[in-house]
DNA sequence: TTGAAAGCGTTACCAA
DNA sequence: TTGGTAACGCTTTCAA
């Protein structure tokens, strides 16, 4: 039988059935060292017992602090709005984690949302103390525009751009001219750029492959540049065509993504091109089922893990009043199966 | 040259600089036809003008309302913390999509967090409106904590196992069922059951699976159902072990996910055996990636768009003080290259 | 070590 | 159609 009270519990109500102040109650619940272990447990136990639950939003409003992050999955280029990619997803996942491990919640919002002003939605309104803006997209307005608002604010991107924010995230170039410098290695001689330069992290991946092809005095040919979107059924499909229309014109492929990747070993796969040996693959990323594709890709990892520590440890950085700083991750060639071994 | 106003902008400033009363403010912006429209409109431009956003914190405690939903991954069989499969992070992408258009925002969280009360820590302390748990796991006590709690619920998970609480998700009987006929029908004679019968959803799958050999009179082995957790290295190890201690004892293999049905796949075809014609496969979920499998990979499509639609149905219908209903989404069998044609 | 009371920025009732 | 004002539930300053 519960009592038949509609009124939901408040500190005010639990310091009266303690009979103490709501101050005492307060700091109790908050662990603040002014008030008497002893009493501090027992309203501590109190609370639990009758199943009290402080109130965030009024502790919001009083102290002007949500303990909350906008992370903001900046879709711009997909014209699917669902996120597909497996490698955002996953950098989502790692940074519940770390917020979390910080004491913050993560609001997951995605840039096909009304609004364009996202300082003004999210931190002016008390949403949330700060964003993370995963990807820079093709467009960096609506991450410009917060930044100068002076909102803490994270970006993963490419770290290497220069920008008046923070951004964290892999050493892109280098990347690319590793996985190139591999194909190289491996007896390649035309190897296709596969993904989109327009975009900050690829236009650097792109930089990386245009240096190890110099190095290694290989001419840098604007046709085996293939501009396209990140999703491994548009990579497919521009890897048919290219066949289609002027045959297999290339012997290995660097691609921006490790769906990018999938898409290109099916569509070479389908037409009977043996890979490693007729066409070497490397994507980048390494997800999880890297590995388990036919044959396990050779990829360029990035470490999301660390990278979501890092991002939080630059938001909190910024909320202490410092200045966040970019950081680049060292990023590392995995060598499988989809290119000759070296 | 900006204003020395450090004070952030109100309500109260706002209408003063309007010279009408904070009400008036309060009313235009949250478009109240009370207010002329007139008036509406010009408050409604005042307030972009000067960059104005209503503080949540302060709505939400007057409101009682916060306009957020709480989603949970419930993750508690797997040893890894992060999220990796790719189906469930969809599904979030979805949630997310579906709770915007109806004016909800997505709070993330996982099961690993310190509390082990979700209605307290989410409801009570208006965290968040309502709940959406994603995975009933191996254990539902938490969740049904939450349904006794009366808090406003909706579970993915599998809708037939009788609970007190909304749960929608597909027909994983059906799909079981499904899986296994088509691989009857295209003459394999042992099928291996690949996954978790602890899993509520997955005990279904494996229901539907004994259903279809009853059926058509094949017998029910045992050793024919391999446990396993919903991971690809794990369904790889699994399937490498049995073909080690005791050979290729079957001809079809019903995964329970798309991802088990890969790391399957790549244990198979490192053993040089032929993917459909030694042994046939069927996956589940039918995830972005898994027509680019080699060979592309047959599965019992879940739909989880209108899945996410559904469930926020079902937790408004909640919000507006009527019951949550258990639905059943239809399921598909999508026919591809890893079994043979029927 | 604890208590009283003001105030965070809204909304909504009641009055005009 | 608009305004005055109390109240939402907490934290924190100041006082004891």
């Amino acid at each position: 039988m519960e009592l038949a009270n509609n009124n939901k519990l408040t500190l005010a109500g639990l310091a009266k059935l303690a009979g103490v102040s709501t101050s005492t109650v307060s700091r109790a619940l908050n662990d603040n060292p002014l008030i008497k272990k002893e009493t501090r447990e027992k309203l501590q136990a109190l609370a639990t017992k009758h199943n009290f639950s402080l109130n965030r939003a009024a502790s919001r409003l009083r102290t002007q602090k949500t303990n909350v992050v906008a992370v903001i999955l900046n879709l711009t280029d997909s014209t699917d709005q669902s996120i597909s990619d497996p490698f955002l997803l996953k950098v989502v996942g790692d940074l519940n984690q770390a917020l979390n491990k910080s004491g913050y919640e993560l609001l997951l919002s995605n840039s096909f949302m009304a609004t364009e002003d996202w300082a003004n939605y999210f931190i002016s309104s008390s949403r949330a103390d700060g964003i993370i803006v995963i990807g820079q997209g093709k467009s960096t307005t609506k991450i410009e525009k917060v930044a100068e608002s002076g909102a803490p604010l994270v970006v993963w991107g490419d770290p290497k751009a220069q920008s008046n924010y923070a951004v964290v995230g892999s050493n892109n170039e280098l990347g690319g001219y590793l996985a190139t410098e591999h194909l190289i290695k491996t007896g390649c001689k035309r190897i296709l750029f596969l993904g989109d330069p327009e975009h900050a992290e690829m236009s650097e991946r792109h930089k990386g492959y245009s240096r190890a092809l110099k190095k290694h005095d290989i001419e840098v040919i604007k046709g085996l540049t293939l501009s396209c979107d990140i999703t491994s059924t548009v990579a497919y499909e521009k890897i048919s065509n290219l066949i289609l229309e002027k045959g297999l014109t290339f012997d290995g492929v660097v691609a921006t993504s490790d769906m990018v990747a999938l898409g290109a070993l099916k569509a070479l796969k389908e037409r009977y091109v043996n890979i490693p040996n007729d066409v070497g693959i490397v994507g980048f990323d390494d997800i999880a089922m890297a590995e388990l594709f036919h044959p396990a890709l050779t990829t360029i990892k990035q470490n999301t893990k660390s990278a979501a520590d890092i991002m939080v440890e630059q938001l909190l950085a910024q909320f202490h009043g410092q200045k966040g700083k970019s950081v680049v991750m060292g990023i590392e060639l995995i060598e499988r199966k989809s290119t000759r071994s070296s």
